[in-house]
DNA sequence: AAGAAGTGCAATCCTGTGGTTGCAAGACGC
DNA sequence: GCGTCTTGCAACCACAGGATTGCACTTCTT
C-alpha cells in the first residue's frame, strides 16, 4: 500500500482557503496579485498557499513578463482520487472477508 | 461544486500518524490501548486522532465491556475519492476547452 | 475484595502554519 | 528616466494541533 507522496496532497487539500484559490483558478489562470484582489486574504498569504499547492503538484506556474500566472493541474486531483479509491476498495474487500468469517461461512 | 463536508476529510487524511492508525486498523478492529502498543505514540495521542477520524466518519467505534473497539469505514474513503475525481474531471474538461480556444479552433 | 487493564478528562508544551506588515528588487508604460 | 505594478524576501504574531504526563473512574479477573 504505497501511500507514498499522497499524504502531503491531502494535507494541501485540507484547507478551505486553498480550495478558494483552486476555485478561483478554475475560472482561468491568474497571478497572485489578481487572486489577492478576488479573495479576502493578502497576496503574501496567497503566495504561500500557491507554494504548497505547487509543491504537491496540484498547480503549475509560468512567468509572463513581470507577472507569474498559475494554473490548476486537474489530472493531479484525478490521480489522487484514483489512489484513494484503490485504498478504500481494498479496505472494503478486507472488511467483507472478515464479515464472512464472522458469520461462520 | 459541493466541496461541502469534504475538506475536513482531507485534513484528517493529511497526517502520517493517522494513516498509521488506519493501516493498523486495517489488520483488524482494535482498541486505543491496543493501537498504542503497536505505534510509537501515546494512547492519548491516538485517542485524539481517533476522535478526528470519527468526526469525519472515516472510523466508527463500538463499546465492548471495558474497551472501545474502532473499525475503519472503507466506503467513506471511496466516497471521498469519487467526489475528488469528479472535481478533477471537471477541471480537465474545462482546461481542454480552454486549450482548444487557445489553439484557435 | 483487590489488583489489573482500559477509558476519560485536564493541564501543559512546543512546533507548524496561516496570516499580517514592511521593504527591496524587477519589469512595464509612458 | 520615472512612476507604477508585481514579485520576492524577511520578520513577526497568534492560534491550532500533535504530543506528553498525571490522575480519577469504570470494568474485568481472580
Amino acid at each position: 500500500m504505497t501511500t507514498g507522496t499522497l499524504v502531503p496532497v491531502f494535507a494541501a487539500l485540507g484547507d478551505e482557503t486553498r480550495w478558494s484559490i483552486l476555485a478561483a483558478l478554475g475560472e482561468g489562470d491568474a497571478s497572485a496579485s489578481a487572486l489577492a484582489g478576488r479573495l479576502p486574504v493578502t497576496r503574501q498569504a496567497i503566495m504561500k498557499h500557491l507554494a504548497v499547492l505547487q509543491e504537491v503538484g496540484l498547480v503549475e506556474s509560468e512567468r509572463v513578463g513581470r507577472e507569474v500566472r498559475y494554473r490548476v493541474i486537474g489530472a493531479q486531483l484525478s490521480d489522487a482520487a484514483r489512489r484513494l479509491d484503490a485504498i478504500g476498495a481494498e479496505w472494503d474487500r478486507r472488511l467483507a472477508a472478515i464479515k464472512q468469517i464472522a458469520e461462520g461461512l
